[in-house]
This record gives structure tokens, C-alpha cells and sequence, in this order.
DNA sequence: ATGGCTGCAAATAGTTTGCAATGAG
DNA sequence: CTCATTGCAAACTATTTGCAGCCAT
């Protein structure tokens, strides 16, 4: 939709999409609280540009080959500050390394065992005809489901 | 059933436990194709002896308590190899370390992040009326359902 | 004799932390 | 001026690996 009507004029597609994606994560970290600066403004930027999973490390990676290199300490620091204010979700699928989730909304994944890859399974695609109550003075956070996947035998 | 029909005559009720606890275990080692040690005699005794959830490092303490240490890289090695015969089954909820589960059947976990805890679900307590078709090729090796508990909110 | 298992110690990998320098309010 | 934020390097933790000795076959 901004796409469609930012094509007629004369800024390049990428300026554009980067500066929308620049001020969209600019507001979502006013919403949560936390104060904008640089490095959160870049890692939001690239995290919370579409639904995604990113390792720690694949961020730190991307934002040296774009230029901008962001320390090790900040990066963790930045993503477990996102994470405790409900802006990502951290995803522990193995013990290889933490993913983080632009997407809070519910949904669920496939884990490809032979891969390491996760994959989204829509909301809509998993349904429960039952749940357990909570045990009391607890209620629910959230659930996570797995579906473990690995390459059909036979 | 068993320690029922051991009461009446003389060897300590613990020790009848201990000892079908280790003949269990070896016959469970046996159905999966382990040779059986003694370290991994212990350490299935102990792991499979109820449905329950141990880290490597309860265990390795437990055992060194119990006056027959294993070293940590066997309690490794061990708990690995029973996890790749299907033996035991890893848990990873966190990033503080990995579950080790003795209850192979389907089932489901509650996991109070405060605490760190885990507690099961039965399987019953969760039904699915959706699942989603794994990507072809590939099949479905199982279900991880966490549920996430908070302390209750006002 | 051979190969598998164990323990020790060292290596690894992901993540966290201490601290000094920097910069925004 | 003060406090939050950053980066660097060091620390830490869970786990894995290399290797020598040992044990059962």
C-alpha cells in the first residue's frame, strides 16, 4: 500500500522502504517505553521489518556487512530488552542458539530436526479442542508449539 | 504389584527397588540396542525409575552424591545416546540448560517462567481439532506443546 | 588384539557482565 | 551534570571433544 504510492514520485524504493521501516520501529519502541537510539533503531529495523526468525548472531553479522557494526554485548542487550517488553519472543528450539521472533502474535513453528530450520505455522492451522486450566495463582503467558519435522522415511 | 508381593519376606524394600529398577533399566537398554555399563545403568535407574525431568547436572550430582560418581562428560555422552535411541527425550525450554525427560509418550509441559519449573500435562488435558500438513517430504516426529505460566495479575 | 567406554582436561559456543568512555536530556 | 547507553574484553555456563587408559569380547 505505501509501496504502491510511494512508486510515482522520485525517492528509490529501498530509501523509502528504509525509512519506513526506520519510523514504523521508531514508534513501536515508543510504545513499549524504550528510548530510541541507534543501535535499537537498527536492530528493530531489520528485525521488526517483516515476520521473522534472526539469531543474535545473524544480526550481528548483518549489521556489520551494512556498515553499521553494533557490539556482541549490545546486541544481546538490545534483544533481551525487546524481549522482556513484549516488542519479540525469544524462541529456544535447541541449544545451538537463542532465535528471536518479530512475531508476537500467536502462532506456531515447524522445527526441521536435520536442518536446524524453523519455519511459521499459521494460527489458524493449529487449533485446540482442549486445554489444561492453569494451576492456581498462575494464568497463561502463552504456548508454544513445535511441530518437529524430519525427512519422511519409506 | 511388585513391592506389594516383596513385603512379606526379608530384603529391604529399597533394595528390592534398586534391583528392579536396575533390571528395568536393562531391559530398556536392551529393547534400544545400548550395551549396558555401569554408569549408564545408573544413570537410566535413576532417569527412568518415574516419569520426570532431570538436567544433566541433578543427575551427575545425584550420583556422585550416591558415592558412584560419573564424570560429566559421560552423564553427556549417556544422555545423549539415550536421547538419539529414543530412549529419553531433550527438553529445551530455556536457555540455561537442557531437560532431560524420562517419559517418551506423548504428553505436554507447563513452564513457569519465574521459576524455571516444569511441570507435565496430560496428554488428554490437550486436544488438537487442527493440525497442519507437514511441507512434503517431511513428516511429523512429534509435539512439543509448552504452556507458559505467569503468576496470576490482580 | 580390537574396539567400545570412561574420565580428565581442554576446547567451544552462546551469552552475560564489569567497567570506562560517550552522549543525550 | 547526571544517568542511560555503548563497546570492549573478560567472565561464565552449558556442552562437546581429544586423547590415553581400561575393560570386555
Amino acid at each position: 500500500m505505501a509501496s504502491d504510492t510511494a512508486i510515482a514520485i522520485a525517492p528509490s524504493s529501498a530509501e523509502v522502504d528504509a525509512d519506513a521501516s526506520w519510523n514504523r520501529a521508531a514508534e513501536r519502541l515508543a510504545a513499549c517505553g524504550i528510548r530510541a537510539t541507534d543501535p535499537r533503531l537498527r536492530i528493530a529495523g531489520m528485525l521488526l521489518s517483516a515476520p521473522q526468525h534472526l539469531s543474535a548472531e545473524q544480526i550481528t553479522e548483518a549489521l556489520h556487512r551494512g556498515g553499521s557494526p553494533v557490539s556482541k554485548a549490545t546486541v544481546y542487550n538490545t534483544l533481551n530488552l525487546f524481549a522482556a517488553r513484549g516488542l519479540i519472543r525469544q524462541l529456544n528450539v535447541d541449544r545451538n542458539g537463542a532465535w528471536f521472533d518479530s512475531n508476537v502474535s500467536p502462532h506456531y513453528h515447524f522445527h526441521d530436526e536435520h536442518s536446524g530450520a524453523l519455519t511459521d505455522v499459521a494460527p489458524r492451522d493449529v487449533q485446540f479442542s482442549r486445554l489444561p486450566q492453569p494451576p492456581s495463582g498462575m494464568e497463561v503467558a502463552g504456548i508454544d508449539v513445535v511441530i518437529r519435522l524430519r525427512r519422511r522415511t519409506g
